[in-house]
DNA sequence: GTCTATAATTTGATAGAC
DNA sequence: GTCTATCAAATTATAGAC
């Protein structure tokens, strides 16, 4: 992988991940390291291809970002993923990719749908791994939708604490009663 | 409100909660209901105020469809969010027009970002003043994340199954320890 | 309300030279 | 690996007739 193509990747995952699969164009991208949408097509045959690939890689850098630690609890493993995802709206307030393209699923083609079911389906599994226990497949896909609808509310908002308040209460093992 | 602006508002919304806002255009839906596109702008002076219209049509039919019931509990409340939702999967496989939307907040206009922004506000406010108690407001925006995302999930898979497994411990009080 | 016609721009993709 | 040149198509939007 050359250094043009991995900067041709960083910026299509910026733009789809705040604009989605359609907020990116092979000429914006060129533009944008100083060569010509032609050349693009040398590195990504296609956009679709290149979305994918986008994917693919965005799925393996979060997967170990997540890595689990030894001797961690299932609140551990959780804090891990709520934290990693919280730290990427701190920095740029942007989407999760696979997020924003699984909303936009109708719109992709196969290729680019599956990555984005790999990054869910690797996702819940590890998760469910750390969480262990009778429910935690049911769990692992609970704190993944909760974390992709808190990026939603946080990115509709503008506002990170839309995003705490919906997450907040995922680590710990019980949601307390209201009434 | 004519007949042909609201056919023109049920595609957009349809092709919206699809594929994102970049997935209609005025040609598609002038040729669906059988006119041309300059007669789109008629009805509509710029897409983006179409998309705002179409969002805030959605959002006054939504609220509408998960309204109070007489001596609810905190959990028929929730319930009822989540019902109206699953039945839209059900129906047609589709997102929640502001959570796609919200998820694509960087592509669009100040006049659509208002109306995402409020549609979630006020199905929070609703939402936890059905709730009640304290942590109510927390509450709410976790059951709206936990639904958003579990429309992404059920897209990413095409598999309402992993919606319910996501939502199911929501509209119960307690989320089982599994350690 | 709908039409024709058109402007101005953007897009994904290809051929072929260097 | 990048370029020039180009294509075919799609897009939002406007002007003005009917």
């Amino acid at each position: 992988m050359s250094g043009t193509a991995e900067r041709l990747m960083d910026l299509a995952e910026a733009h789809i991940r705040d604009r989605g699969y359609a907020g990116f164009s092979f000429r914006d991208l060129a533009a944008e390291v100083g060569i010509k949408s032609a050349s693009v097509h040398h590195h990504f045959p296609t956009k679709a291809k290149m979305a994918a690939a986008v994917a693919q890689r965005y799925a393996k850098r979060f997967l170990a970002s997540v890595e689990a630690k030894p001797d961690e609890s299932p609140e551990d493993a959780i804090s891990a993923y709520r934290t990693a995802i919280r730290k990427t709206i701190e920095h740029d307030g942007r989407m999760c990719l696979c997020g924003i393209l699984g909303a936009e699923a109708g719109a992709l083609t196969p290729e680019v749908t599956a990555e984005v079911q790999s990054f869910f389906r690797r996702c819940i599994e590890d998760l469910a791994g750390r969480v262990g226990g009778p429910g935690a497949t049911a769990r692992a896909h609970h704190v993944i939708a909760t974390l992709e609808g808190g990026m939603i509310l946080a990115r509709a908002y503008g506002d990170i604490g839309a995003f705490d308040q919906a997450t907040s209460a995922l680590s710990s093992s019980t949601i307390e009663p209201t009434s």
